[in-house]
DNA sequence: AAAAAAATATACCGGACGGTCTATAAATTC
DNA sequence: GAATTTATAGACCGTCCGGTATATTTTTTT
């Protein structure tokens, strides 16, 4: 039969690594066992080591199967043509998210950057790399509303998206640990006087944010 | 002889837990072996287990030396009057201390935060105990200095060092994730921008920050 | 000094871990 | 349809884990 697409092997490879990202997410990597996902997944180990050479390995292929959700999940949510009104976009689809889960898990990448930050370099560099990704779209959103004169000018525009980075995945983890949105939409709103405050020629779309 | 304070058993138990200290700093709690405890405090297990009920117990005890010192070493350094002055100095020992780790580690709340959270109710309560403690300990200085005219008034003192706890926590991940103090620099000047540029009458003692 | 309590040492346990090895079963190629 | 590659199954291994049970030493009390 002709190459259509997906083979039996590519399915199962698939599987394995949704049920690993998703028992990683929850119970972080070092905590997740392989027979824990063997079993999640249906599969038996040698098939399990047939797909990946090692538990590092499937580790990767994780992040990198996270990774790629996460931006289409991104670029999904972010459709206003106002720079302003996408970074909120951004946040908000974020946050939601998190909500959606309960706050069970958190952020994979923040929880895989303090669990494995200081033990694998392989890790750490690709968490590192998408954080940067992460922030190089907050930067450009902000540099675009800069030039718009929506958000002030002031700091360097990558300045002000690596705060909104830090102050993004510190809001998750307090989240993740209290069970609560409220810091996250805290952190919405905190990020908006910092942005929007002082030094900005228009109020935007959407003006600024009310101390509710 | 009469009870002189410490026994021989006290002090085996703090060496044991300002080794355990150590350890799950910089190696989290679940790949922290008891063995490996027991070989860097150079105590057999049948010790370890006469002063602790359990690897849990022991770990809450960590968490406890793990605050205490935490505190102890803020106070130390926040000696200026002026409360805008005071979460400078405060944060500042903060990043410092990272600095001086060399960012392995990062912070010892945080990573149990993310770590524990969702597996252990006893850990995240511990934590989520000492966050409020910091979060108090801000808001009380922001406030302070919102009467005082050196930081706007506009958002709650409450939300504000909410904001800022959670930025500081996203900071030291980045700085752990990167080994770079980078992110802890720009954390303590956008804070500042947050703080005061806007609707406070005075610059304070040091005014606005530059954007070097 | 004897008795009691506190503190430390050591051997052991069941179980889970990541990983390897070999045997098949299924799919693809020739 | 035979050969060969791809895919799956399952038994096995050495190691380390947290925890227990017991023995021994040290300290304190009487």
């Amino acid at each position: 039969m002709k190459d259509t697409g997906k083979s039996k092997g590519d399915i199962t490879r698939e599987r394995i690594i949704r049920t690993a990202l998703e028992l990683v997410h929850t119970n972080g990597f070092n905590r997740t066992s392989l027979s824990a996902i063997m079993a999640a997944a249906g599969v038996q180990k040698g098939n399990l080591y047939f797909h990946f050479d090692s538990k590092e390995a499937l580790g990767l292929a994780v992040i990198e199967t996270a990774r790629d959700n996460y931006f289409t999940y991104l670029k999904r949510h972010i459709r206003h043509p106002d720079p302003l009104e996408k970074i909120k976009e951004l946040m908000d689809a974020v946050f939601t998210l998190h909500c959606r889960r309960n706050f069970v898990g958190g952020c994979i990448f923040g929880n895989i950057a303090l669990e494995m930050g200081d033990l694998n370099p392989a890790f750490a560099g690709r968490i590192i790399a998408i954080f940067q990704e992460l922030k190089q779209m907050l930067a450009e959103y902000i540099q675009a509303a800069q030039r718009n004169g929506t958000i002030r000018s002031e700091p360097t525009a990558d300045r002000l998206a690596g705060h909104v980075l830090a102050a993004m995945e510190g809001s998750i983890m307090m989240a993740k640990l209290n069970k609560s949105e409220a810091e996250l939409q805290n952190c919405l709103q905190m990020v908006q006087y910092l942005l929007t405050v002082g030094g900005c020629s228009a109020g935007g779309t959407s003006g600024r944010p009310d101390a509710s």
